[in-house]
Formats: structure tokens, C-alpha cells, sequence
DNA sequence: CGTTTCTTTGAATCCGGTCAAGGTCCGTGG
DNA sequence: CCACGGACCTTGACCGGATTCAAAGAAACG
């Protein structure tokens, strides 16, 4: 397992400037090596948390072992607000990172901070909802294709250098597009021999044609 | 159009005492006749509503005409809180309904009452979340026949009476399920051939395997 | 290096989609 | 009351994209 890539991808939410950000006021930071369990389902958690550096999978698993991949999480952005008493997926880190976690119900002990901490879940849950509902989209109704095209260009937009690093393996990509792994390999095999991506390696690649992937990618 | 079917479905969330309920202080109730619009994708609003009497469906339509139904709601369900500016999904009444509905900024207006909104807008967005992840791993992992015996089973639960009523067509299944309209009608055959359900015409059924059909939902 | 894990490739299969036709339900009007 | 028409639903035959099973190839790690 490689516990130690580096992996600079842009954060999904500007990070609020530091006088206003309850993380920094009451938020515990912590390490967490590749592959390493942050909270597991079924768990119940009153945390809410912040990726520093690094990157995050929560993924959800049927009793027959089909497993789904909820989200990934980069530098910035925030996890684990699902909303009820217990977790309903599991988080783990997906390389070496480091976690700040706040606890939920100190919004109710602060005062004009905890009025700051309660409009960031707010914000961020409403991101979430938005976020789970483009990837039902994309689950329902794009072919293997559309769905590749989408993650890879996705990655990619996020991302300010030239060449984009993949924080996880062929099969996390397969659990997060509802395909198999020998699906998702074939199809990056097929897009390259198309020209629309490079691989340097299996983890390193960029986009070539950026506006052809993008016209496949249908919202 | 069949526009006066009689559809008796249980709420999704318990209606607040009268007295605590902001949308009796403040909603506006509205008629809606079957398939007419209530807010359209990409329509920015203020509101929140609640279906009062009938069922409502959400939707949203691809460049190429695809569709994806976002969620079916039904007597007492609050809908239309996606949190961004504008409406990401169309809503539209599946059958005559009445609809209640409430400026989200009134809860700055009002002291108290603003705060019983507040609370209700964040735990209906919760739970918003929570069906929306639900449908997700409905749509990445399952078989058609898995989504329909889900579909199925939980449009019967919420119901107490014997035979439950459909209150959508075969179209509207497909495009919650992603699946087309052969594969749900073929699948219904199917499972009634196994004496898991009955249907008496195409819009009436009841369970008869209620163990069976549950022990196929893979959760 | 040798070993293990991850990725790619190939061939065969199958589930669900597509295209096409028939059937049913239901409202309307003769 | 029955005949007609249109929308919706079901069924059949065939097709194709994605999965499955199997094996080879590449990369990571000790």
C-alpha cells in the first residue's frame, strides 16, 4: 500500500477565513494512515470533520459484500454530517492524512461561535445533498463511458497542476460509478487510446482533450 | 389522465403539533391538478412545501432527454429544500393534490417561529440526505429485480390499508428505479407470477409475500 | 530480486435495453 | 349500452454493453 503519495487537489469549499472558523476554535487534529478507519458504520458520532491533508472514501457496505462508495473528500472539504443519531457509511483515509474533527454539539456551549459552527453544517450539509444528488445521476443514467469521462474530468478540474495524481485504486473508482473494475480499466484504456487522457503510470495522468471529454460528459 | 384516484399513503415524517407548526402560521395552500408543474429545474425560489392531500414526484431532465426522478413525496412529506439558489429539480404533482407552501426567509421575520422553522428546514434537509443516499446505493448495486421488490415493499409499508394504490405510472417507476418501462413491467409480471405480489388492473396491488419480498432487499 | 498486490486484457455470458407488436384500460360519444 | 380511440401496459425477439471468469502483465514493497 502506498502510504506516502502526495496529492494536491483544489479544496471544494473556500476555506472561511481563520477569525471565523469554529474548526480552529475547539477542532482536534489527528493522523491517519492509508487505509486507516476514521469512523465505521453503523457507529454513532456526534464529530463532524475536516480533511487538512490527504484524502478520504466513505464507502457503505451490503450484507453480500457489494460496496458503495458514498464520496471522496480532499483538502478542505468537510465529512461526516450525515445527519442522524449514527453513521450510515464508513470513513477511511485513502493515503496518509491528517483529520481535524469538531464535536457537533458544541455549537449548543458557544455563543457567537457556535452560531458559526451551526451555519457551516448547515452550508455543508445542503453541499452534500447537492453533491449526493449529482452522483445519483450520474449512477442512474450514464454508460460506463459517461461515467469515466465524469470522475476523470472532475478530478482533473480540481486539480491546478498539469498532472493529476489518483488518491485511489481502479476498484474505489469502480465502488463510487457502480461498475466493475475491469470495467473502469478497459474504458481509462479506451479513453486513452482515444487521445481524451494520458496515463504515466496507473495513478498519474492529465486530460488532453479537456472539451471533448467535457461534450461526453451529459448533466 | 385519471385525475381523482384517492391515495392514502402515510406521512414520511410526523406532522408537528398544530401549534408548533410553522406552516400553519405562515403556508400558503395551494390546488394542483394531476401533472402540472409546482416549481421547474433551474427555477429559483424562496419556498418550502408541503404535499397536504396527493402525491408529487421530482425530476430532472438531461440535455439529451433522459429523466431522473429525484423522489416521489406523498401527505405530509416536505419537499422543495434543495439548498442552492434554484430549484435543481422540476416538481410536479402526480395526481390532484393540494399543496402547502412557505417562504424559507419568513424564518428571519419571526422570533420564535422562525427558530420552529429553522429546526424543521434543517431536520426535513437531514432527512432529505439520508432518502437520497438510500436511493443511491438502490441504483449503484441492485438488480432490476431488487429495485423493484425495494419500490415495491416500501410503497406498501407506508400504507396501512390492504391494497395500495400506485399513485404513478410505469414511465414514472422506471425513471425513479433507472431502469426503462419494459424492464419494471416485465419485473412486476415476474414477481406475480412468484405469488410475491398481486395486482388487480395495473394500478391497484397488494404484498403477499411480505417475508420473501423483504428477504430480497439487500440492505 | 522475489513476492504480493494491483491492473490490464481476453473470451464467453447474461442482464437489461431496444425495437416492434399486441393487449388492456378507460373516457368519450354515438 | 356499445363502439371507438388513445394512452398506457405487457409481451416477444433480438441486440449489445457490462459483468464474469480466467490469466497475463505491471507496479509496489520488503
Amino acid at each position: 500500500m502506498t502510504s506516502h503519495s502526495f496529492v494536491s487537489i483544489a479544496p471544494r469549499i473556500a476555506k472561511p477565513a481563520p477569525a471565523a472558523d469554529p474548526f480552529n476554535l475547539v477542532g482536534v487534529r489527528l493522523p491517519y494512515a492509508a487505509d486507516e478507519e476514521i469512523y465505521a458504520q453503523d457507529e454513532d458520532s456526534d464529530f463532524v470533520y475536516r480533511v487538512v491533508r490527504g484524502a478520504v472514501r466513505t464507502s457503505r457496505l451490503l450484507r453480500d459484500g457489494r460496496r458503495q462508495i458514498g464520496d471522496f473528500y480532499y483538502a478542505g472539504d468537510v465529512f461526516g454530517l450525515e445527519p442522524g443519531e449514527q453513521h450510515r457509511f464508513t470513513a477511511e483515509a485513502l493515503i496518509d492524512s491528517e483529520i481535524l474533527m469538531i464535536r457537533r454539539s458544541a455549537s449548543n456551549a458557544f455563543g457567537a461561535d457556535g452560531a458559526d459552527l451551526e451555519r457551516m453544517l448547515w452550508t455543508a450539509t445542503a453541499q452534500e445533498l447537492a453533491r449526493t444528488q449529482e452522483h445519483l445521476m450520474l449512477l442512474a443514467r450514464k454508460t460506463a463511458r459517461e461515467k469515466v469521462a465524469s470522475f476523470m474530468l472532475d478530478l482533473a478540474q480540481r486539480n491546478a497542476a498539469e498532472v493529476t495524481v489518483l488518491p485511489m485504486g481502479r476498484q474505489d473508482m469502480a465502488d463510487y460509478l457502480g461498475l466493475t473494475i475491469e470495467t473502469v480499466s478497459r474504458t481509462l484504456t479506451c479513453l486513452q487510446a482515444e487521445g481524451l487522457i494520458e496515463f504515466f503510470g496507473s495513478r498519474r495522468f492529465c486530460v488532453r482533450g479537456a472539451s471533448r471529454l467535457a461534450r461526453m460528459v451529459v448533466c
